[in-house]
DNA sequence: CTCCTAAATATTGCATACAACATAATAGCA
DNA sequence: TGCTATTATGTTGTATGCAATATTTAGGAG
C-alpha cells in the first residue's frame, strides 16, 4: 500500500515537470514557424539581449552545461542564425553573434510572448505573482544545500 | 534593440523550464543512490500505486508518448524492477507489473520525499500553495485552445 | 470467412540534458 | 624560459521527450 508521500499526484515535483513539458508543447508549434525548437529560442533571446556572447555566458544565462549548448549552437549555425567565431586574444574562446537573418528574426519572434501570454495567465497581475511564486521556489531550492 | 517582452528574464516559460531542471538536479543524487533516473522514479511511483499497469495507462498517468514510456520500461525491465508481460486476453496489450526486487523498492524510496519536500517548501502550508498555482497553471494551459 | 479499420505497443530520427572525458590555449610560477 | 594548473570549449555515452512510422492484434462490415 502507498503512503500519501508516494502517490504521484502529490509530488511537487511531478506538477513543475509536467507544467514544463505542457508550456513546451504550447510553444512548439509557434517556435516552429520560426524555424527554432524551444532551447534554441531561449538561447536566441539572450543573444537578441546582448547581441554576442561567449559560449560560457550562454550557459551561465540559461543554466545549461557545456554539452547542451555547444551543439545546439552548431546547429543554429547550421540554420544560418548564428556565426561562431573563435576570439582573436584568446584563442580559446568563441564568440557567438548573430548573422543578418538572425538579428532579422526579432522581429517576427515578437510574436511568440503575445500569442503564449494568454495561455500561461490571465493578466498582468496574475504574471506577476506566478513569477514571484516561481522565482521564490528557484531561489528556495538553490540556496538550500544538497540533502544529506 | 530588446522589447521587455523578449527579455530572458521576464519568461515565465523560463522560469519553469529552470524550475523543472534544478528540481531533477536535486532528486538525482537521491534517486541515484536508488539506482533510479528521475523519469524512472515517476513512473515507479505510478506502479506501486496501483500494482500493475498497462503501458497506454502508464502513459497517460505519466502525461508522456509511448516514445518515451516504452523504452523507460525497457529499462526498468533491463535492471529487473518490472516484469511486462503479453496479455492473454488481448496479445496486443502488455501487462507492467512490479518484480519481487522493483516492489522491495519502494521501502527504501519512502525516503526520498522527506529527503526533498524541505528543498522545495517551507512547510505543509506553502507545500498547499505552491500545488495550488502549479496545478491552477497547468488547468489553464491545457484548458485554453491552441494559440492562432 | 475476408477485408478493412482501429487499437496497443514498439521503433526510428532528431533535439535536449548531464556526466565524464578530451583538447587546446592561457596564465602563473619556479 | 619551461612546466603545470586552469580555463574555454567540444565530444561521447546514456536517458529523456516527441513526431512519425511500423507492427501486431482485435473488431467489425459485408
Amino acid at each position: 500500500m502507498s503512503s500519501p508521500e508516494l502517490l504521484l499526484s502529490n509530488q511537487v515535483c511531478f506538477l513543475v515537470h509536467r507544467l514544463d513539458l505542457s508550456v513546451q508543447a504550447k510553444y512548439r508549434p509557434v517556435l516552429s514557424e520560426l524555424g527554432l525548437t524551444y532551447g534554441q529560442y531561449l538561447a536566441m533571446l539572450a543573444l537578441w539581449e546582448r547581441g554576442e556572447l561567449g559560449v560560457g555566458e550562454l550557459c551561465s544565462l540559461l543554466d545549461l552545461d557545456t554539452g547542451t549548448v555547444s551543439p545546439l549552437l552548431k546547429r543554429l549555425e547550421a540554420t544560418g542564425l548564428v556565426r561562431r567565431e573563435r576570439s582573436a586574444e584568446d584563442e580559446r574562446a568563441v564568440r557567438v553573434k548573430l548573422t543578418e537573418a538572425g538579428a532579422a528574426l526579432e522581429e517576427r519572434a515578437r510574436a511568440v510572448p503575445k500569442a503564449l501570454g494568454p495561455c500561461l495567465f490571465a493578466d498582468e497581475e496574475d504574471y506577476r505573482k506566478m513569477r514571484a511564486t516561481l522565482e521564490r521556489m528557484l531561489a528556495r531550492l538553490e540556496g538550500k544545500a544538497a540533502p544529506s
